[in-house]
DNA sequence: TTCAAA
DNA sequence: TTTGAA
């Protein structure tokens, strides 16, 4: 490779770890002549998803303890449930895969007063979920959440520090990303499946579905009904635990933990692949 | 519409 | 594949 390229893609590289900067972005970048993630501070067209990535690089790539996610979790329980107790709320990602580091905080929400078709009319209306606006609210109140990336009607995306110093590093903790996502309660389970993953197992599960005549997502496990022309989604199976996915697609049941299927060798679960 | 993230 | 920013 010729050396002028090989700077090219190194200073690719060096964009991309900004949190908000893809493919297309880090090209402007280097073609405007950038040499460093200085020359991109002084950018004034910097989204603010950008602004924020680059202003925590380092910290986002450390990697968060289990127990510090465990401090963060409680954070966002103790406040959420003091303004609303009928908040429910879940760790998945990683962290609910028994990890010992994780690179994020996922949390997966639900409420009583939050359905299938509240969804709907919020997505119609382009409004943010009250419950999801609130529980933000409050968190931001209490100066645990530092930082937005994106808020929506059911998704946010943002920065959170646990308070005080960490007896790890006698500094102050470090700003980690977290990622709230409200789903509708008649789908927690098949969400808390998705959202646990590993991206491996989501891919097998649903190509399992597939199988079976049924599709499979974060919103549910449907029937298809498939005329000769066209598959539509049919009535939905009705889902009380992730154990009952399971059941459905004819797998055992994997505690969390066993999820892990990410680049392992799959001999033990070869059998319900393809 | 395009881009980025998960 | 879906959500949100721009
Ligand atoms: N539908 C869909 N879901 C995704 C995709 N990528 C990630 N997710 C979901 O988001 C969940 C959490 O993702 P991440 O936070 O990126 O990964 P993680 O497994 O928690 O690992 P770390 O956060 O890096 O520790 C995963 O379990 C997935 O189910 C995707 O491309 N499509
Ligand atoms: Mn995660
Ligand atoms: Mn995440």
């Amino acid at each position: 490779m010729s050396p002028a390229s090989q700077e090219e893609t190194n200073l690719l590289n060096l964009f991309q770890r900004v949190s908000g900067i893809g493919v297309v972005a880090a090209k402007k970048f280097v073609d405007k002549g950038y040499k460093s993630l200085e020359d991109l501070s002084n950018d004034p067209n910097l989204t603010h998803h950008q602004c924020v990535g680059l202003k925590y690089v380092d910290e986002f790539e450390k990697e968060i303890p289990r127990d510090e996610m465990e401090n963060l979790l409680a954070i966002v329980k103790k406040t959420l449930n003091e303004i609303d107790s009928r908040y429910n709320m879940e760790a998945c990602g990683s962290f609910r895969r028994g990890a010992n580091i994780s690179g994020d905080l996922d949390i997966i929400l639900t409420h009583p007063d939050f359905t299938e078709v509240e969804e709907k009319v919020v997505k119609r209306h382009k409004a943010t979920t009250p419950l999801l606006a609130q529980a933000v609210q409050a968190l931001e109140k209490y100066g645990f959440l530092t930082d937005f990336v994106s808020t929506g009607n059911v998704k946010y995306m943002g920065v959170c520090q646990f308070p005080g110093t960490d007896p790890r590093s006698n500094q102050p903790y470090l700003h980690r990303r977290i990622d709230l996502r409200f789903i509708p309660h008649e789908n927690y389970y098949t969400g808390l499946l998705a959202w646990t993953g590993d991206d491996e197992l989501n891919r097998i599960m649903r190509s399992r579905a597939k199988e079976l005549g049924y599709t499979l997502n974060e919103y549910g496990l449907r029937r298809r009904i498939k005329t000769e022309t066209e598959e539509t989604p049919g009535e939905k199976i009705p889902i009380n635990s992730e154990e009952d996915v399971f059941k459905k697609l004819g797998m055992p049941y994997m505690e969390p933990h066993e999820r892990n299927l990410r680049g392992v060798v799959k001999k033990k679960y070869l059998m319900y692949e393809e």
